[in-house]
DNA sequence: AGCTGTGAACGCATTCACAGCC
DNA sequence: GGCTGTGAATGCGTTCACAGCT
């Protein structure tokens, strides 16, 4: 199936101590270009033939593909299994992942029913949430344990990555027993900043934020054209009173309830943090 | 519609043309930090106070704010309503944005009774989904309407932004579809890469790619010194012989069912794009 | 001849540090 | 005195273009 033929092994000379962050944020989308080649049966591709099936330039994808080693054959392209597998290594998906999910409302749910948890890599061992109306409903594969067990869970299947998908306002004190359990990697859907200590990262998704982003450059496109100075339809003097309040929920995420947990709000001050 | 032949050369009058990318995606978050402290009737804040708030250092956030203009006042601070205001504005939130789901499997579920919606700013106007058996079902605030009528409904409602919660399979066909429509900016959370015409942005939200980005960073806190810092359970060697196949369903993201769409998969080649 | 791998150039983002104003 | 706003310095990421291998 894959070659392990290649005389020339990969090299430990540790160029990989370092892969730069932008890279690696590239090499899950390569895989899934590798898998999508891989399924319809391309067993070789060039650099730019997997640069567009990824969505990106040539040149970009070879220089982060140098970064992990000489995995390619110069005159000739990669072969897609070898680079899957080699991708697949150094992101580490070749072990077990085991997962916690805290908080099983809308979201939760459809990250629980999630296929992509389902295979191999990432594995969903608990579902936690707070309301005990809800603890040992079945979602999913997993039923939903009481919060209480939260701690317990990680320890004994060794969580390193903890999902949170709670409302706003539980989201840091929840983060707070994730870490102390010994979780240290959070997913947070929550639409909070998390203040975590080092050595600990946190990645967040966040709907509303991307909804904002895709509007600023909408409102551009519409008001951009014409040779306006600035050009907002509502042209205003720069400084003036302060008009209607702003919508209410605007601040909110894509966080979901979380049955009735009893919110601390610790007055943690938020970090710099995001992937140290 | 582009009479702009004026590359660099026109005075910097407002500074406001020509945001950096990197500030848009970081103004959602201060206008939430600033709808925070609002909330507990903060009316002032230094760029230190909104910056922990925010969880950016203050020369970043200072920095990113005088792209907008000057709305502090020095030796004093920022009008936290003020600001919010202004933020707002620049974003493109004083304006109402009506929004397409399509695509209501368990993502779109959780997305359509997202209460960040439902506040004024977004607004969606309708779920779309192509399994007939789903059509009328009733969704948070809307009804499922039949794939038939999205066009209809995009033009109808001048609905700019759509958001694809479809599978993998489908959601390049169904991106087509929107932008055929007339839509303008796309909210992907198929595992897909999407190819779209120049003028249209994409942004993507993927679970996949974040958890995988965490296990690379996991994978390495737990190899990295041999003084093993602080263990995952499993100690592997860092290369080693080709073991079995890759787990399958790696390759597949937040991405839901559609009901039967027809998906013809055109062999769309992907393009650079992510908000041009 | 063709394609990879990579130094070098370039451009964007972050951080520094201080001038300018309250 | 304190804090904003911003040029200058630094660091990071992308692109170029070609040397080097098959």
């Amino acid at each position: 199936m894959t070659p392990r033929n290649r005389r020339n092994a990969p090299r430990e000379d540790r160029a990989d101590r370092g892969i730069p962050e932008a890279t690696v944020a590239r090499l899950p989308v390569y895989l899934r270009a590798l898998t999508s080649l891989s399924e319809r049966g391309i067993a070789s591709a060039s650099s730019e033939d997997l640069a567009s099936s990824a969505g990106v330039n040539s040149a970009k994808l070879r220089k982060d593909l140098s970064y992990l080693g000489s995995y390619g054959t110069r005159g000739v392209g990669y072969d897609v299994e070898y680079l899957r597998y080699q991708i697949a290594r150094e992101i580490g998906l070749t072990q077990d992942w085991p997962v916690v999910i805290v908080g099983i409302g809308n979201l939760g749910h459809a990250l629980a029913n999630y296929s992509g948890f389902a295979s191999r890599g990432f594995r969903v061992v608990a579902l936690v949430d707070t309301d005990p109306a809800r603890v040992g409903e079945r979602v999913g594969e997993s039923t939903i344990a009481p919060y209480e067990d939260m701690a317990g869970i990680v320890r004994d299947h060794g969580v390193a990555i903890g999902v949170v998908a709670t409302p706003a306002g539980a989201a840091q004190s929840v983060c707070d027993d994730l870490v102390a359990a010994g979780v240290t990697s959070i997913l947070n859907f929550a639409p909070a900043v998390l203040s975590v200590p080092s050595g600990v990262d946190v990645r967040k998704v966040d709907l509303s934020i991307e909804l904002q982003i895709l509007a600023y450059h909408e409102q551009r496109k519409a008001h951009g054209g014409q040779a306006r100075g600035r050009g907002r339809a509502d042209e205003r003097p720069l400084s003036e009173p302060l008009p209607e309040p702003l919508p209410e929920g605007l601040g909110e995420g894509l966080g979901e309830r979380l049955g009735g947990l009893s919110v601390s709000e610790p007055a943690t001050v938020p970090v710099e943090v995001e992937t140290a």
